[in-house]
DNA sequence: TATGAATGAGATTTCATTCAT
DNA sequence: CATGAATGAAATCTCATTCAT
């Protein structure tokens, strides 16, 4: 009786395995680098082996988005306590942010495909789209709620648009990202990116803090 | 004796042509958007001819960039003057900025053909590079040089390092350029685009800004 | 021991059960727009299953042609009387042709198939293929009996020969259906098919009729 | 200076050339029986270059069709002389065009890629679209002018309607020669095609023919 | 018996680059 | 100097059929 069981785990690893080796990919060549027979040598399948688990090209990539969206905003919330102030919940999502880069960097993957698959993002905002549609639209939200607390507690500056910031917070991320993803694998110093982002996020987070915010809250390194 | 030197000028002014269709298409389409057959359309030269302009593509898009960051470094360095401080400066150098890309987008082709040529820009400056060589180092030099202004005459925030933030800088200028590139030209909306530029950057003049600055310096809007 | 009739009869069932999806996809989709794949999803069976009840792709058509071909001949044949003239039966066999294209579009099947399996039917008409092989050699019968007898009760035109004529007439009803069924489903208007075989077969009864017959043998409209 | 004559005379001759191994392709294996790597082998030129000459696949067939029609309606044409009565003028007409299917077989391409092109002529006649847009419609114009001057002058049955009857011939043409298209080339036979034509064209003759048509006139044999 | 899984062969099309003239 | 012509390599995707379980 386990055999359907079984069949299903497989076809379920299969999946993976094609998600998994694709996302090497990308790492390595960047999104645009690669094709369906790169896929299908890295996984040691035929072609249309791969159209079996995926209508199309595309649609590996928003598996893997849809992957990457879900486990980088359940771990970015989980560093995030209602306690929180506005400005320290924004100070851990990015302290987050950093730290699961360093770590997966998943969030190359994240970005990278976000902006192949919604090239708009977050120039324009699809008031029809709900977060259930497109993966990255869950991480707006925490970004645009988080900032809307902090406006509410004082503890940003009062003069900022939630909405406005949160683009404005969404496209550095995506685009540092962007731009890292370009780099030969070989120049990816995670190093070197992390202190870029931090720098650049340290410089956001201070010139939305209200004044008086304790330095060690407007630093990320 | 003058042939020789009007073949030369003849010759100087095909290399023009190629570039100034070229940067018309990479408006239109994107920097990837556009073939060899369609610059050679634009030019109503044949394809081959482009080649004994033009080692290959990439050669056409170095020429572009080395002229595009030849303007827009003048034109930037135009709106600063040596008695501003550095916190004007810096204000001058982002209002030039984002007014530049109002008028001729000339950012776009600067950004777009820069982060294609030398990926790894800004995330690794190659301290062997001068300017002399890569077009875009000349920006970096004049942002560096501004910051440094402002770090010394107190109205830049004293802890940070001019070098680190001008690649920071950089980075969030080529960054937001990159992803608008993406947009299909009919969504390239200027206003929105400008929009996200002035907001972040209105943000980062807080954040390097030191205490106590006007606020009529600290917004770009 | 009734088992193996079990089986034999299931066996059975499975059979019409495909041919049943398939002849639903041709005319949904014409000859050559189904794929196995599609037999497989509408049959809610799996591709290689379909192999085990015909060898290929080609059987399917071959046992659906079959079935129409008795169905369409049975019908036709009911709607002859022994009674009837020559010319009283050809209008018959027409009317019913165009009726039940009208019902069933059974003829659609039928033909679009004979076309593909036999394509020079009826060019050339093999004689030693008796009608125990090909299923349209039944209809094929038919009409030569039918000419057969009128050109002998002197209702149709004497100098006609029974076996040519009805490769003529069966070859239009084959054709008019042929290009029919190129139409995209939405445009496969039956009032206008209707209209189109209406027409050229008046054209031919008329062409075929002893002088003198009575109008009304030969509109069909 | 003839040089640039040579060349493009050259291009003309590869266009040509495409044109004459597509054609006979299509003769050997119908419309649907060939690829562009077929095409390519024929003409001993690669995939690609085929593209410098035409479009796509379509447009060869275009071109072909176009050419086809041209030498087609031309040669009817000329065997119509004004003086003829209608019938007269319909009668020349099918020999026209069995005697041309006998000599190049020029009917077969050009109703083989109409019927692929325009899947719904004659179903559907687009009242907008003029001769000069798509080949095929200046047989029907002519078919339609010829059977016109018959209902004038009383030598075909007044009870006609022209455009209608006019559909009716064009269908039955394409059909016949559809099916014969199926035919693979080693069994299509072009007495038995040409005798399945006569056969019909003679049965419509006498069908639209007003009563009393001398018999000579109503066969084609 | 039934099927999920796999695949080879093939289809159309694009494009940077080369080369003979 | 200029170019028309050619092409190899690659890209995405489809589909009838086979085979191990």
């Amino acid at each position: 009786m386990g055999v359907a069981e079984r069949k299903q785990r497989e076809k379920e690893e299969r999946r993976k395995l094609i998600c998994e080796k694709t996302r090497e990919l990308i790492l390595e060549r960047g999104i645009y680098g690669f094709s369906m027979q790169d896929v299908a040598n890295a996984t040691e399948l035929s072609k249309s082996t791969l159209y079996l688990y995926f209508e199309n090209k595309e649609a590996i990539l928003f598996a893997i988005l849809a992957e990457a969206a879900e486990s980088f905003v359940s771990f970015v919330q989980s560093r995030i306590t209602p306690q929180m102030t506005g400005i320290q919940a924004l100070h851990a999502l990015w302290k987050a942010y950093i730290e699961l880069f360093g770590k997966f960097q998943d969030v190359f993957i994240f970005t990278g495909i976000m902006n192949v698959l919604d090239p708009s993002f977050p120039f324009f905002i699809d008031a029809n789209t709900s977060e259930n549609e497109l993966p990255h639209y869950k991480l707006y939200s925490l970004i645009t709620t988080t900032l809307r607390k902090g406006i509410t507690d004082g503890t940003l500056r009062q003069n900022i648009q939630a909405e406005r910031v949160a683009k404005n917070v969404m496209l550095i991320g995506s685009a540092i990202i962007e731009l890292a993803t370009r780099l030969p694998r070989s120049q990816r110093n995670e190093t070197i990116i992390i202190q870029e982002m931090s720098g650049i996020f340290s410089i956001m987070l201070r010139g939305l803090a209200a004044p008086g915010t304790a330095e060690q809250l407007l630093t990320l390194m």
